[in-house]
DNA sequence: TAAATAAACGGAGGCGCCTCCGCTTTAGTG
DNA sequence: CACTAAAGCGGAGGCGCCTCCGTTTATTTA
């Protein structure tokens, strides 16, 4: 019988998945990086063939590794999930917690500009599968909040927001219509939020 | 310029579709039955030149007649709602007022029974096209409604019922689970409701 | 290092989707 | 009825999906 808490812990950690041979570890991290790029490009309907073509493996490999087209969406979906919150941790130690906090919400608003087309698809995606749904949101809403009490903190931006509000506001992005002006409109809509909340801020 | 009150009228009853050609018709009326037999036996992800083949056309006449496969599914569905609301006009003619009732439950019933596989794509195509979620459950509804009214009238059953409390009496059924016995509990869930409303009523 | 074995690879093949366009049929017109 | 234009037909062809299994490769053992 196998030590007790070494498979307890393994369990909680990586449930019953051992650690992939070197090769597969390799192809599977090639195969979710190419398929962001292609996902990007033409959307989530792109060929999974072409993707595998790209990634330099055979269409059975990427089969193998992600059984179905949304189990593939779903690991691209997360990774760039995680990139985003990331770089709310890298924006906040290399910039003051206002200026951190106004980079990544337009890095956030691009971010879902990238998305808009793919509206439909992720959309089933994220109400088909409600675990993704709390964790990614989860993330990204706590990712903002510590930027946001960052900046409130250090007296950048007043004291007086919520961090759920900020996040509503910004979700009035997807309400404007796919202008070719979008950028610039969203731009615009991140400065006029980042001026509201520096307004009658304790330092500057 | 055109008799506006004949072009008003043409468009309100048919939107800017002229008749087809008898041959057109009778292909588009023929590939419908055929697709419901199908759907209903294989699923609604059932091979579309599968269809095709059986109706005794070619794969291009059903792509004429109906460019994605959601349009077919549509018009069938529609079809499908119509005759079981034709059905409970039918059973009012031909039995007194709560046999009615709970004759054209329980077909309900069989009805939503064989929906149960299709649930997922089926959800899909109501919540996408909110249209004709809204048209058909409004047919249906209004059908029960009806039948309840007269059974009601007729002092077969309680006066005292609401249309829609029976509707979600009957939605019920939809959270049970995927039992091999599902059939025996449904109509035994029908029978119970029944003797419910029946309970109290003023004419036996 | 060599052999053994378990893991992973990859692409052929079969099937369904959907488009495109040359051919056929229908419904008017004289 | 004969003719014609418009409407409709249908299936070949190209592409993507996904499975299956013979071959290759990484890891373990001796």
């Amino acid at each position: 019988m196998p030590d007790p808490q070494t498979t307890a812990e393994a369990m909680r950690e990586a449930p019953a998945q051992k650690p992939l041979r070197a090769d597969a570890r390799r192809n599977r991290d090639r195969l979710v990086e190419v398929a962001a790029q292609v996902f990007a490009s033409d959307g989530v309907d792109a060929s999974l063939e072409e993707i595998a073509k790209r990634a330099g493996v055979g269409i059975g490999t990427l089969y193998r590794h992600f059984p179905t087209r949304e189990h593939l969406v779903e690991v691209v979906y997360r990774r760039e999930v995680e990139g985003l919150c990331h770089a709310a941790e890298e924006l906040a130690r290399q910039h003051p917690a206002d200026v951190a906090l106004e980079l990544w919400m337009q890095r956030f608003v691009d971010y879902i500009a990238t998305k808009r087309g793919l509206a439909t698809s992720l959309r089933l995606l994220l109400t088909t599968n409600s675990t993704l749904f709390s964790d990614t949101s989860g993330r990204v809403s706590g990712a903002m909040r510590s930027l946001i009490e960052a900046a409130a903190a250090s007296g950048k931006i007043r004291a007086d927001v919520d961090a759920s509000d900020v996040m509503h506001a910004l979700g009035g992005i997807y309400s404007a219509p796919n202008t070719p002006d979008w950028r610039d409109r969203s731009g615009r809509l991140v400065k006029l939020l980042m001026d509201g909340l520096r307004f009658g801020a304790k330092n500057q």
